[in-house]
DNA sequence: ATTATGACAGACAGGTCTGTCTACAATCAA
DNA sequence: TTGATTGTAGACAGACCTGTCTGTCATAAT
């Protein structure tokens, strides 16, 4: 059985999905469309036919449109930290400098051309209730706020899991800024905030 | 001609509309169902039922559903600024308090039930482009910086301008602290690294 | 008394939404 | 060859979307 194959030789993703181009191709086009036009805004045959992929294989792959959602964020995330880990790990600065590099790789997002916010806090507004995306939000925001506090406690800050609180604020406040005031410079302000705390902690 | 007493008794409201019981039900149920569940997420239909009003008479009073959008953000915007503006007032604190009272009072909002974050942060999440609905968002915007840049100058503060910026930024961070983690002390946790700007300033 | 206004109820059009279904083609393994 | 898998194409259902329209009624100014 090719599932089993594909198991065994380390082809399925981590939710157990086997990699499929129509797949792929179905999640890259609602992603990108997802996060730049909103997600209510765009309808399953948008996706269905800017990925060139027929309505039944869409629902083969995702039971619903919301499940398409919940992947949607499920990718974002994982890319996210990977970059985020990657980076960190490449610059191999020092632990308090790490905590400050956090800001200025999210600085360079800012001025990517297409950018248009967090697409976990943007999900946020669109999905109030209890729910799968709802689930990969909080998922995401946990990473991120443990990034942050690892990133604490290797500096040898004082309460790192407050600080960790301190530091995702800023974080968040400088990605709002950045979509809503069109202001990437405040991503430099948050890190010479970050900067302020670590220094007193 | 009735219009014309309206606007000579000062009862028409900025926009030139004069009060009706009709209008002000429709920007009611609007506002307290866009917010609570998202704009894209509500029809017109779902406002027309829960206010009791006649389709026509919406359509009367705002030309388009990006009207009502565009109302109900104007009105949330002249809300908090009333109401920022009678509650500093009333406390009568010395500037560098008042600006240190700002995050004081989005705190309680935080913890009132049904919170759900930022009126115009979630409406930016779901309209992308340019159109009523961005201008309303980027108006509220300069209220809040405008307040914050007012509060740093009559503290005395070095930089009020810059300053200003960063403390949008720590709002905003607050906010979506409190949206998404369920944490409403972000309100404090922002107004301590305020108070620290404030010092170094 | 007449006219104007505002609001009511609700049908209607034309489109889009999600999700299901049938039928057919291509690939590949047994 | 046969059968399983995966994908494509597109019709279809039923609900909901925004926005328009007809017609009725109550109120109130002229």
């Amino acid at each position: 059985m090719s599932v089993m194959r594909a198991a065994a030789s380390g082809l399925a993703d981590q939710a157990g999905h086997r990699p499929s181009a129509a797949r792929e191709r179905i999640l890259a086009t609602a992603s990108r469309l997802f996060y730049s036009e909103g997600i209510h805004a765009v309808g399953v045959d948008r996706v269905i036919a800017e990925s060139g992929v027929a309505k039944a294989t869409l629902y083969a792959h995702f039971t619903s449109k919301e499940e398409l959602v919940a992947a949607y964020l499920a990718q974002a995330s994982d890319e996210w930290q990977q970059w985020m880990r990657t980076s960190l790990e490449r610059a191999a600065l020092p632990p308090g400098e790490s905590v400050l590099a956090v800001f200025d790789l999210v600085g360079e997002r800012f001025q990517a051309p297409g950018f248009r916010g967090c697409p976990f806090i943007n999900a946020a507004a669109e999905f109030p209730g209890p729910g799968r995306v709802t689930e990969r939000i909080d998922a995401h925001r946990t990473r991120v706020r443990d990034l942050f506090a690892g990133l604490a406690r290797s500096a040898g800050a004082a309460g790192p899991e407050s600080l960790a609180d301190t530091l995702t604020m800023l974080y968040d406040g400088a990605m709002i800024s950045a979509q809503l005031d069109g202001r990437p410079a405040a991503a430099q302000d948050a890190r010479e905030v970050a900067r302020g705390l670590l220094a007193a902690a």
